[in-house]
DNA sequence: CGTTCATCCTGAGAGC
DNA sequence: TGCTCTCAGGATGAAC
């Protein structure tokens, strides 16, 4: 659900509110918000109390905590990663409030702040702890590439990559070991942009198509973060509960029906990989083999 | 090894 | 109203 500027939405939002605390306690509900933690929810509840924040940080549509004892100085060597799924949210709230339908976990600090709550409508998101890597990315997401905006992002290694494979673009720019972040809204956003068809043949596209396509990808991204990020209904707001208003500058997704913003001609949608992709026929050329 | 597909869930909305 | 069906901002492991 949430992409890159959802979930960098919420980033910010924890390291204003949960930065520096120190955990006092964590409660988990059911097995299925912690299944990546083999050892069980006791023991990832164990391994957090205690423990101080030191950051919120994030890689692609991945989301982390870094950990600290107490009032230690050292770089944090663990963390608690999050990932939001489909239906995802991290909400900071008062204790008093009461609980969500589908609340999953809630963090309790060692001071009067408030509580941070991890509520997920389908649980398709959920938490685990992992040992940091000397890069400080958690091991547990080593296979997840660098979005456009971490320092580590190297756009002509991303482009002869992407040049190399005889899939559908759309599958290579959804594949978070390439380039992570992008989801199937700036996905299609991305495409409608550079004109490119999804089904095309990522190796038939030229080297320079790809680095705009990419160059794309990553300015959209950064407009819907400074609208603070697309959300369609209540699903999708950050820690306050507030939604994103870049839902209304898109320009391909959900867009079916409507004229193209570019050329008039009306919107189409097909089915792609158990979802939908959103295009203009005439901006964007359907290849005449389709795989 | 790389690639594709079904699957995990709940709820909203459409159509009958 | 209520039922059935489709669809939804994602990632993963199993199967080829």
């Amino acid at each position: 659900m949430p992409e890159l500027p959802e979930v960098e939405v919420v980033r910010r939002g924890l390291a204003d509110h949960v930065e520096g605390r120190r955990l006092s306690a964590v409660e988990l509900r059911g097995a299925r918000v912690a299944r990546r933690h083999v050892l069980g929810p006791e023991d990832l509840a164990g391994r957090l109390a205690g423990r101080q924040v030191s950051a919120a940080r994030r890689r692609g549509k991945y989301l982390w905590l870094d950990l600290v004892e107490a009032d230690a100085a050292g770089a944090a060597d663990a963390a608690l990663l999050l990932h939001l799924g489909m239906s995802g949210q991290l909400l900071v709230e008062h204790a008093e409030a009461p609980d969500e339908k589908h609340l999953h976990a809630r963090f309790t600090f060692d001071d009067d702040g408030p509580e941070l709550r991890f509520v997920d409508q389908r649980t398709f998101g959920g938490l685990a702890w992992s040992e940091t890597g000397p890069d400080g990315i958690p091991l547990a997401i080593a296979h997840i590439a660098p979005d456009p905006f971490d320092p580590a992002y190297d756009r002509d290694a991303a482009v002869r990559r992407i040049k190399a494979k005889g899939s559908e673009i759309k599958r290579v720019l959804l594949d978070q070991t390439v380039v992570s972040g992008i989801g199937n809204i700036y996905a299609d956003e991305a495409l409608w942009r550079a004109g490119i068809h999804g089904r095309r043949v990522a190796s038939t596209l030229t080297k320079p198509a790809i680095a705009r396509l990419l160059d794309h990808a990553q300015d959209v991204m950064t407009q819907a973060l400074g609208e603070g990020g697309t959300s369609f209904d209540a699903l999708y707001v950050n820690v306050n509960g507030a939604s994103g208003y870049f839902g209304r500058s898109l320009n391909a997704y959900g867009q079916v029906g409507r004229p193209c913003r570019r050329c008039g001609t009306l919107m189409l949608r097909e089915h792609f990989m158990n979802r939908s992709s959103f295009f203009c026929p005439r901006c964007q050329p359907r290849p005449r083999t389709t795989s």
